[in-house]
DNA sequence: AATAGCACTATACTTTTGTATAGTGGAAAA
DNA sequence: TTTTCCACTATACAAAAGTATAGTGCTATT
């Protein structure tokens, strides 16, 4: 399935899709976001696991970023009541969804680089 | 084809992945690069057509930004040497496959609203 | 009792990104 | 010849994004 099939499916409906599309880059602007979701991929992690994962994020930013994604629904916090409590970060479904976004995103990163170079 | 089939083949290749997937979301990232992308999906383009497309954009943004995309090997410019002088804007072959990408993207941006939207 | 780890927050600052407004230089149309 | 169109550029400014550095409140360890 395809949203952009031709130039008329632009024609059609562009702002669902440019809603869509914007959507999910906003997701993954930034400095960071990329980054977060990356190590998030390996599985759940701490806070502090998080942010050695990333060496140069500071807390506040790292803090910034992880409340981002959890209000976009691309991460979740989860709170165990140990003692002391254990608070964990995961992707979601989308979270983890965004895989094939970044696959094709890769994809055409390595092509295009390919091309420059040939060139 | 996938880049990411599985976390081993993160662990194998991150740094390539990484900067390929850096790449394009530079490449899309901005207020206006998609916007931009997304009128010369119709065609060459002359200036003063993009920004009519545009509407609020601002000519030193479009310049700013038609700038960077042509440095990215994303968008041609090209100088017909007529009386007076013809400039005009396509997208690149590279421009044109953002296409999949960018349909990726749609398709993941309706799927999380319909999420969002269940719950 | 002092120290260290966790999960952050607070304040101030710098850098990057985007906006507003005006202007330039050439050609062509009125 | 004055005005208009084209393809921008220049300057100044505002807003957003990111950095640096320190500190908080809690628990656990030594």
């Amino acid at each position: 399935m395809s949203y952009i099939s031709n130039i008329e499916d632009i024609k059609k409906c562009p702002t669902e899709f440019a809603l869509a599309l914007r959507d999910t880059l906003n997701v993954l602007s930034g400095k960071w976001k990329l980054n977060v979701i990356g190590v998030l991929f390996f599985g759940k992690k701490r806070f502090t696991e998080i942010e050695k994962g990333l060496e140069e994020i500071t807390p506040r930013m790292l803090s910034k970023e992880l409340k981002e994604l959890e209000l976009n629904g691309v991460v979740n916090r989860i709170v165990t009541a140990s003692r002391p409590v254990v608070i964990e970060y995961e992707l979601t479904e989308s979270g983890y969804e965004l895989k094939k976004v970044l696959d094709e995103m890769i994809g055409w990163g390595i092509l295009h680089r390919e091309k420059i170079f040939k060139k």
